[in-house]
DNA sequence: TTGTGTGCAAAGCATTTGCAATACT
DNA sequence: AGTATTGCAAATGCTTTGCACACAA
């Protein structure tokens, strides 16, 4: 069963009914490579589906949210994204530059489950994240106004 | 040296200017217990210097961003937060009441040194979030709408 | 003295909401 | 058939911006 199936699979178990525009999203999410934000799901799910309103995404994506499938982050500026791979994973963040490392790490997969499971919380995702300086934005004075952020570059 | 001197010599340092407006929001950060949101931290700073404006407030919650001195923060939901103590450690984050549970792990704190060393990134900060159901919650129908996401309780 | 920082008020936008029409189940 | 969901458009607030004045260094 791929990730499509899996939310929409999530979606009717809990009594909401699969529409085609939640089945868009759901796909839209589940071929996302990196953190979408609900305007670059709006964007993808218009080509399919034109004429979608922009608060059918925002519902959508609110509802996944609140059973668990996806995660709702801030990475550190900008807008809401959302995270739509649960794993446990580790993301290394540029406070300069706004770049992004993923990172797979057994340690933290491990650890997450054994908090979770300590507190008495039945966990759904997990992700570590780790601020600082890369090393091409440690060799910038740090008063030079003229770095900003990365543009989202995100989608499928 | 307290968190307040710190934040204010970060500034200093980096060539930024000393306003009474940005200590008292220096010292509204480093008294928050939590995770505040500008406009909490608005009200707070408005107390002892009335008149201050929230454009002051944000302009500053961007420098020490910038400065990696806090970290931007989206828990799951609402707006958006900031953590005013990089100091590395768990959010328990229950994904229905909105319960945030903030928990101290040296493994948490070893981890991410680790990993932040081998790839090279200087770290500021670092947090690990767990997202799932806490045990009150998972008692719940997970259909049942009626639960909303608690409010926000800030302040020092 | 110089240029950064502030306050004010308007602008910009992401997100939410109300309601009638639509379409899952 | 009954009710959740959709689309539309207006409303809501958070956040940003432009500009003239104030003040830290």
């Amino acid at each position: 069963m791929n990730r499509t199936e899996e939310l929409i699979r999530a979606l009717r178990a809990t009594g909401y009914r699969i529409t085609p525009q939640r089945v868009e999203i759901c796909r839209a999410l589940a071929e996302s490579k990196s953190h979408p934000s609900p305007q670059a799901i709006y964007q993808k799910v218009s080509e399919k589906y034109p004429g979608i309103s922009q608060a059918t995404v925002y519902n959508t994506l609110t509802v996944l949210r609140d059973l668990g499938e996806v995660v709702e982050v801030g990475l550190g500026q900008d807008r809401t994204h959302y995270e739509p791979d649960p794993t446990p994973h580790v993301n290394l963040i540029c406070l300069r530059c706004g770049v992004i490392e993923d990172l797979e790490d057994q340690t933290v997969t491990a650890l997450s489950a054994q908090l979770a499971a300590a507190q008495g919380l039945r966990m759904k995702a997990a992700r570590m994240d780790i601020y600082g300086f890369c090393r091409k934005c440690q060799a910038l004075p740090l008063v030079d106004r003229s770095v900003r952020m990365s543009e989202e570059a995100d989608e499928s």
